[in-house]
RNA sequence: GCGUUCGUAGCUCAACGGGCCAGAGUGCCGCGUCGUGACCGCGGAGGACUGGGUUCGAGUCCCAGCGAUCGCCCCA
């Protein structure tokens, strides 16, 4: 017995025109942020060859691949949006005029069990910058992150940002545990963004598990762990290498932040690490203040993702922000609006024979850019109002033979109920122009 | 992957400890005079997730599948 093909796979959504309407709003505004920050839109195949996402640091990402395989070819649904647009950077590497910034919002799966909330399908607002290797690129995309939560109207202390350096990790490491295996550090870094989920002792665990990818030391292993209870950048200074490079970047970061008026919502925190394999440097997570809802965002810098994907070596830094939990924080806060249908006019003939002048007015209200809906059969005058007003109409147009004999169409204003009557073209010396209710757009 | 609870009209929910026409609100359609919507009144259509089992008889009990839910777990 398999799944009724009558109802959408497990995991996935429909989007009815309601749920459209609410998901048009919500990426209009990711769109308004990353036009406001000059990004340029880009997309890929939602079907990557899975290889592109074959890494072996132990993510979950990859464990969780959606994937088959088709005529020898081994494919992927993406899981995420970076990997292909390191794939579209990589290809034109030669003509691009670094640095770029462009921003997507692909649909993204993967395939696991579902708890709530969790689906296997996603939209994930993705701003990435290419080429740029200071910080003002960090800065940049938090800066965009927060003008999104001050557009859709959150409170300013609704979301807030931490903060870490994968790049101050490693070089506190680099003198001991990884020496002589830096190929380590991507799964360490794996490993210990499950710390606030798995807990201290688990990772230690994982830390030192002799057959793991990462093999320290008990010893260790509770060092690392206890690097990561730091949340105060002064703190995290004393205890970082003399002379920091990860750590002059990160003081840097935070003055600019400031500049940007936004470093009160961003805040240092060790334990931050990401569960990307490939990011390199800065990497940063949102949250509800409240810490109700799982990450609202998150990113990073992946310095080396081109190199190791058989590209020349490209610096990068970006973030995704997917849909479901900003839309779950929006629908807490009571910010998400009333997104009723509307028109601007609906046209009606009242008999076929009227068909020819209501396909003429429409076409001209049309040609003003207006939203109209002319009705495709001929109802009766007071279905043709009900179906205006349910429309969200703010008039409707009717033509019956009466009007048509007067070589008009009679217009009803849906809110107040006044009633006007308007020429129509080619039957009248007295065209639609005469009108001044609706100027043409400029 | 494991465990919880659950699956009744498009939606939100009732009732019945197996048996007579399964109800309501909302939504949808129609009518309230055939050319004037929203409010109101009246009427109508529409349902037991799927498959199997037990039984004289099952929406109600049992099993499986599918789906949801909460928790574990985990990520975005």
């Amino acid at each position: 017995m398999g799944s009724s093909p009558l109802k959408p796979p497990r995991g996935t959504r429909d989007f009815y025109p309601e749920e459209m309407r609410a998901r048009s709003w919500l990426f209009a505004r990711f769109r308004e942020v990353a036009h406001r920050f000059g990004f340029e839109e880009v997309d890929a195949p939602l079907v990557e060859h899975a290889e592109l996402y074959q890494r072996k640091a132990g993510e979950e990402i990859v464990d969780q691949l959606y994937h088959f395989e088709l005529h020898d070819r081994h494919l992927a649904l993406r899981p995420e949006f970076t990997p292909s647009l390191a794939r579209m950077v990589i290809a034109r590497q030669g003509a691009l005029r670094f640095p770029i910034r462009w921003f997507s919002i692909p649909q993204c799966w993967r395939y696991e069990r579902m708890t709530r909330g969790r689906r296997r399908e996603h939209y994930q607002w993705n701003m990435d910058i290419w080429g740029e290797p200071s910080v003002s690129a960090e800065a940049e995309l938090l800066a965009a992150i927060f003008t999104c939560a001050d557009l859709l109207e959150l409170p300013r202390d609704a979301l807030r940002v931490r903060l870490n350096s994968r790049a101050l990790l490693e070089e506190s490491l680099r003198g001991g545990v990884l020496r002589d295996r830096p190929e380590a550090f991507a799964p360490l870094c794996v490993i210990i963004d499950k710390l606030d989920k798995v807990g201290a002792a688990s990772v230690q665990e994982q830390l030192a598990d002799a057959k793991g990818p990462v093999g320290l030391s008990a010893g260790e292993a509770e060092d690392v762990v206890a690097l990561l209870s730091v949340k105060d950048l002064d703190e995290a200074k004393r205890l970082a290498p003399e002379r920091s490079e990860a750590m002059a970047e990160l003081e840097r970061l935070f003055e600019l932040l400031d500049h940007y008026g936004d470093a009160d919502r961003v805040a240092f925190d060790a334990s931050v690490v990401r569960g990307l394999a490939y990011y390199t440097g800065v990497v940063f997570e949102a949250n509800d203040t409240a810490g109700e809802l799982r990450a609202i965002c998150g990113g990073g810098r992946y310095d080396r993702l081109a190199e190791t994907l058989g590209g020349k070596p490209v610096t990068a830094v970006g973030f995704g922000f997917g849909d479901a939990v900003i839309h779950e924080l929006l629908a807490d806060q009571g910010k998400l609006p009333e997104l009723p249908r509307r028109l601007d006019a609906m046209v009606v003939a009242l008999d076929e024979g009227q068909r020819d002048a209501a396909i003429a007015l429409a076409g001209t209200l049309r040609e003003r850019g207006e939203s109209v809906e002319l009705a495709t059969g001929t109802p009766r005058l007071k279905r043709a109002l009900t179906d205006a007003d349910r429309a969200g109409a703010q008039r409707l147009y009717w033509i019956g033979a009466e009007e048509r004999e007067r070589g008009v169409a009679r217009a009803r204003d849906l809110a107040t109920g006044e009633e006007s009557e308007h020429p129509l073209e080619g039957e009248s010396e007295h065209p639609l122009e005469g009108e001044s209710e609706h100027p043409l757009e400029a």
